[in-house]
DNA sequence: CTCGATGCAAATAATTTGCACTGAT
DNA sequence: ATCAGTGCAAATTATTTGCATCGAG
């Protein structure tokens, strides 16, 4: 793969915050080093570098997809009031594909799987 | 509520099928018996009656929404070959929720899973 | 040098919305 | 009679694509 100027920006933004940003978000960070940058091409280099496994797509249903650099297999879970995405690490749902692969007899490929919370800072501000 | 004669053939005929058709499969079978009706209708009585509880919304990412007449809550798989949506009564994930909870600090208020999966249909077509 | 990558603008896809009218309660 | 619901068309949102040009390998 070819590592064009944009490219580089766009993979290093992605590695460089734990903020799980949209497409928007990169093209408006990335602008600021590099004014020219259209944004085509970060949706075209999202694509890419999530299809070669050096960033992760994480796909929100009805809302934008967002980004993440961290590589390593892990949940997420989404605030409802905030909209701040938190990583889950310890949550292994392996057992579940082998239990859904006996229950209905297909092979399970992988899964997509969002939490729904309420963050501790949201919840906080919710008692006042 | 109020119960429009296309509210109820909407209902009616999510509730009539196994099929989990999307917004645009309701409205073109719901024309058949009623040619007047309008696809914006149909997309806002299937936002009515599933946040009334009455239909569940099933959010695929990057798919369009499709609607269960099936209430009872449960889980879906989605075939990658053949785009079948397939359901799942058995697979309890409430402590999962409880687990994530714990893992976070957050109230989970609920979770949105999909399973990518083959069918045991496609899957025995790949093999030929 | 070559072909994949870019910038720009137009196109697409799914869904939502404004508005005047209609019909269920 | 009232106001939620409707049909229609235009608007919106997120993303993708065509095309001429550019630049990394």
């Amino acid at each position: 793969m070819k590592f064009s100027r944009q490219r580089q920006q766009i993979l290093d933004y992605v590695k460089s915050v734990k903020t799980h940003p949209t497409a928007e978000t990169v093209y408006k960070k990335v602008r600021d080093d590099n004014p020219n940058i259209s944004l085509g091409t970060v949706y075209r280099n999202l694509d890419k570098l999530s299809e070669e496994g050096l960033i992760t797509r994480i796909k929100i249903a009805n809302q934008k997809d967002r980004f993440d650099g961290d590589v390593i297999p892990h949940s997420h879970a989404i605030c409802e009031k905030c909209g701040k995405v938190i990583d889950i690490y310890t949550c292994n749902l392996d057992s579940i594909d082998k239990f859904v692969e006996n229950n209905i007899q297909c092979k399970v490929l992988s899964h997509d799987i969002i939490f729904n919370v309420i963050c501790p800072k949201c919840n906080k501000d919710g008692e006042e």
